[in-house]
DNA sequence: TGCATATATGAACAGACGTTCATACGATAT
DNA sequence: ATATCGTATGAACGTCTGTTCATATATGCA
């Protein structure tokens, strides 16, 4: 075990570490716990079906709402939901040119999110 | 508009595309839709708090169960059954060594998704 | 002004999800 | 054997979430 014999406080392991150097170090890499939870939300938006397909299509072209939502069959409401909240998290960002509003990724990160989790993807098939 | 004038179908745009050439492209491109769903799932799994704290700290150090869930201050039993979750997509593997199990990333490909990750969140902090 | 089209949004409902609690399993030590 | 420790797992419960439905906003056209 480890040095400082403290009361027990959890129920798992008691309350020391099996390794508390390995536990330090992840301490420090873990410092900025806004930005973690930013991601663990960005990763949250990204895995919904729709929302996915929605920014996997707009990562090739750019698209209005309703070629959107005729391409996916999904209803015009839900890709507009989903548009919202792909915005509020800047993946996507949009113009507006009369009537109709296209969308298209707001940056090149998220493609490469993409090809990531592709190379992750592609050893499960 | 373009060419096959159909019975209107969805409640969105009618039946026709805006833009049919830009159409055509996304779905060439979205033929693996069987990729995109897992994708879809691979981002929901690390789209939680508790697991992607679980799979940073596993991208530093190979921990066992119980301290990660004193690090992460969870109980024991959800730090298992999130493992579970990870495992299930393969993002996580294990080594056993007496009672204690040893958890790892399964692959390179995480961490860089967790690099694509960071590099858009920044920019919202 | 009135009507049609494209998009946005609020409310509500059904289903999914993460945690907790209790318990089971496997390994080590006495 | 039995106790203990680390881990796994099933059930249950409360919460969150995505879709639908109805409606609102906004732009263009007659």
């Amino acid at each position: 075990m480890s040095e400082k014999a403290a009361q027990p406080v959890g129920d798992a392991c008691e309350i020391q570490f099996v390794d508390e150097g390995k536990v330090e170090n992840v301490r420090r890499a873990m410092k900025s716990a806004e930005a973690i939870g930013l991601l663990a939300e960005t990763f949250r938006i990204l895995g919904d079906p729709t929302r996915i397909k929605i920014a996997f299509a707009l990562s090739k072209e750019e698209l209005c709402v309703c070629d959107i939502a005729n391409l996916l069959g999904v209803s015009q409401s839900a890709v507009s939901h989903s548009l919202r909240t792909l915005r509020q998290m800047k993946l996507v960002r949009f113009r507006r040119e009369g009537k109709i509003a296209y969308y298209t990724l707001d940056d090149e990160h998220i493609v490469n999110l993409f090809d990531e989790g592709f190379r992750h993807v592609e050893e499960l098939l």
